[in-house]
DNA sequence: GTCTATAACGAGATAGAC
DNA sequence: GTCTATCTCGTTATAGAC
């Protein structure tokens, strides 16, 4: 009895990720505003209202796609950052490991250009996320938290200083999502986070062309940059800037 | 005659605003990849074919919008700069001048969202958008050029420390977009300007849903920052990090 | 119970004849 | 420029196969 329940499970799951791996395929094609059961269906060789066994709307299909989306991408930045945690002889210094799962987002990103767009980029129009996305979405800003949390830990932070006027929301955002980093680095790093977000779409989007060649370079110094910002410090020597001639 | 034919392009200009003002329309309902001729045509009581006299296409409708949008962004930066460049009894330092204009451009983006994703979101399936975009899309970068060369001739700028691999490139991007500044600080602003995008997508597209509330306060703050990674001298007092903790 | 197929709806786009 | 016949779409109701 559990075997046959084991079989229609197992082909349920099939079908199931046969149904989302041509919605890919869609979403890459004509985007996700135009992503079309009865396509998707015509595809697989089924009738639509087979789907609706699976999906119970369009919108949850979508849905799907973007959990799955973001689970991915969570998931390259969780085992870049374990991976960076295993290098011999010691452990990474937290610089290197923020870079490495920078880099990790945007290799997945270039990897997945169309799932990274459905994700980061305009929303679909008359579609609203689900609280379902909300867990998902949140995985790879926790990987950057946890990072700054072991530098403020082990080696401490070059907390930035805080606008009289965003105290408060620091507070709030620090008890929210950080309890255990000083309130002032909270802001910092969700606005790295948006930041590096804007650094990988730019490049995926197409807006740095005839702009930035030698991308990943670029790439690197902007997110050791945007480190600094939140308070990560840099043990390499050259890292003070030096004063240019003014009037 | 001149009358004759002031009249007839005052009629075609006429027409051509209004079938960009209904496309407009569309594109905040239905996206950027569903605009669609012909329903500019019936919205307007006009009929398709009608349409092929003011745009030769749907993709030409499309580049029109989107060069449309690309100058109404820069030019509400070439704006507050300019605001920012009045103020009595001195003009503003040029920290105070980066943040007028950051801020615009979010005021410009929260006002236009679909506009702003049209140009700043996912590209849209199936179009590549023509050189004559390219222009209007580097007014707003110049701007910050502008501020940042401002600032080089007066007060200096705390130049970034450039990683060895990144020099050919910044030398290249420095002599294709700002000859005077400190190759170095080249990158540095060509990121700041992702990152600024980067800020106001997440806040436009919802990614700060239920995260960042006090959405003012959390940009100036990070877009303070973004200055100070490009070299942007900080004359306020209470902008040097405290030391957290460590182990 | 679990699935697929047929048929239909109302709305919208599209192509072509006129 | 107009009209019409034919497509697509999401979605549901229903009937039958395993």
């Amino acid at each position: 009895m559990s075997t046959i329940r084991g079989a229609r499970e197992r082909a349920r799951i099939e079908v199931t990720a046969a149904i989302k791996d041509e919605a890919r395929k869609q979403l890459a094609a004509d985007g996700a505003a135009k992503l079309s059961l009865r396509a998707v269906a015509r595809e697989l060789g089924m009738v639509s209202s087979a789907l609706y066994r699976y999906f119970p709307s369009r919108d949850e299909l979508l849905t799907a796609l973007i959990v799955d989306a973001y689970d991915a991408v969570g998931e390259a930045a969780e085992t870049a950052h374990r991976a960076s945690c295993d290098v011999p002889p010691v452990p990474a210094a937290h610089l290197a490991r923020w870079i490495a799962v920078a880099c990790a987002v945007r290799e997945w990103a270039l990897a997945h250009p169309h799932e990274y767009a459905l994700i980061y980029g305009s929303p679909v129009p008359g579609y609203t996320a689900p609280q379902a996305t909300v867990g998902p979405a949140s995985r790879i800003g926790f990987v950057f938290i946890g990072i700054v949390e072991d530098a403020h830990r082990t080696d401490g932070l070059a907390v930035p200083p805080l606008a009289a006027e965003l105290r408060p929301e620091a507070e709030r955002m620090a008890a929210d999502f950080a309890p255990d980093l000083p309130p002032a680095v909270v802001p910092a790093l969700v606005a790295a986070w948006s930041q590096l977000i804007g650094l990988i779409s730019f490049e995926i989007f197409g807006q740095f062309n005839r702009v930035v060649e030698a991308r990943e370079a670029f790439f690197r110094q902007a997110v050791a940059d945007l480190a600094r910002n939140v308070g990560l410090l840099d043990d390499r020597a050259d890292r003070t800037a030096t004063r240019s001639a003014g009037a």
